[in-house]
DNA sequence: AGGACAAAGAATGAATGCAAAATAGCCAAC
DNA sequence: GTTGGCTATTTTGCATTCATTCTTTGTCCT
């Protein structure tokens, strides 16, 4: 056995009030939603190890609160997919299978094939523009091998897509996938093969082209086939890690 | 206002444990995991009308429980969208306005047509006899002019496909929306319209033809049309109602 | 008579308490 | 030295209790 985390093994460092609204309603108002959205961020941004056990006791000292809202937040974070509830054995951090992954990753592919699809339907051409001009940011990332302002850009322009399909619903559920794979990103950011890179480019180039000529299935298919992409070089740098280089931290 | 639902309201009638899992991990072992299973299907069923006002007290001697399990409950509830937590006021059953209707409608379709994708790349003819032979049942329903019947089977014929993708993330998602929708479905059962049937009839042969010939990306446009034509006609009666019959119990 | 204000009652939100289950720690036996 | 079982401690699950907020009702003033 590994270790079952000692009791130091999770740092008391709380998440520090998030900002903005990520994605649920208005729980801001109320403890337990408060304390939903910084537990939420917590997890995501990978603070806590996978498998790791993590007392009921000890995320009430760090946030200051009791144990009934933490434990409601909890159950909502299980329901989102982000942790598992084992039955009288606390709380753990999901831990994703490559299966998982693989399946996460096709249906976010679904979700924007389908925020593209509607896109199509409703985007101006301003949104259009604004989308150009993130990709020829982005290509400016690509020329300077600059992977982190890529990367911010990509996902930039994925969520303008998915913005544009003017589906609040489509959104959150967007939202929500995308969190529990960013998880896993934090740990490991993959897709970092030159190869991969230059064919992002021009899928991405393909993207545009049929968001111009607002060509929905054509636009559908793309992203669907883009998205199965970037999850196989994923799923094969997960396998296979230290390509590029750790750049963690 | 019509009436905030006065105490005597919501029938004490216990959804009595359901049978079997329907999407949840393994919360079955736990009360409050009881009580969220037992909570949502009573809220699929429509047993609790629209925007009515529950007191947690009424549902707790309704299980039989305290409020504490039945707080984490409604909590997880409101994250899958089926209620909303208004701040200090309470739970309410969500209001789907017929905007957040045609968003679900989208969303689903983007899921089954990312299903239909999936599925030609795994599908076994076996399963496609399967699914073909549940065609013929429902063409039978059809020609008996069997609503129910055709409703049952073709359900069971699109959460076939959903199977046929072999992703679970994806089929519990698709669970989940389709759950909100039923909610709205047990009130108003939509598109009995003839043309509209016939016309699904069509689309649903192109379907397992598509299907046979495995063809991912024709299938996905397929469905996604399929499903938006079923939006419109679902909208369609919502806004004129009483179309064919009431036929409610 | 109608509306506004205030107080009582009720409901929600969070904390604490208590019982049951699980973990670990320890001792004894092989 | 290791393994098995027993006890003590920790932790979870749920109920209960307390504080705050909302709702309602009654009264007073215009």
């Amino acid at each position: 056995m590994k270790s079952t985390i000692p009791d130091t093994g999770v740092p008391i460092t709380p998440p520090a009030g998030n900002g903005g609204d990520r994605q649920e309603n208005r729980h801001e108002a109320s403890l337990h939603g408060e304390i939903l959205l910084r537990l939420r961020d917590y997890v995501v941004e990978g603070n806590i190890p996978e498998g790791a056990r993590v007392p009921e006791r000890r995320l009430c000292e760090m946030l200051g609160i009791s144990r009934t809202p933490l434990r409601e937040a909890l159950k909502v974070l299980a329901a989102e997919g982000l942790i598992e509830l084992l039955p009288n054995r606390g709380a753990r951090v999901r831990q994703l299978s490559q299966r998982d992954l693989e399946e996460l990753f096709d249906v976010m592919a679904g979700l924007e094939s389908l925020a593209g699809r509607l896109a199509c339907e409703a985007i101006t051409d301003a949104e259009i523009t604004a989308i150009e001009q993130l990709h020829y940011e982005m290509y400016g990332h690509y020329l300077h091998r600059d992977m982190h302002g890529y990367f911010q850009t990509n996902q930039r322009i994925h969520e303008s897509i998915v913005a544009a399909a003017r589906n609040e619903t489509l959104k959150i559920a967007y939202a929500n996938f995308a969190g529990r794979i960013r998880r896993v990103r934090y740990s490991a950011n993959f897709a970092r093969k030159r190869q991969r890179w230059a064919e992002a480019m021009r899928e991405h180039e393909s993207i545009l082209d049929a968001l111009r000529r607002r060509a929905g299935s054509e636009l559908s298919d793309i992203l669907f086939q883009h998205l199965r992409n970037k999850r196989t070089a994923a799923i094969e740098h997960l396998t296979e890690p230290q390509e590029d280089a750790p750049a963690s931290a």
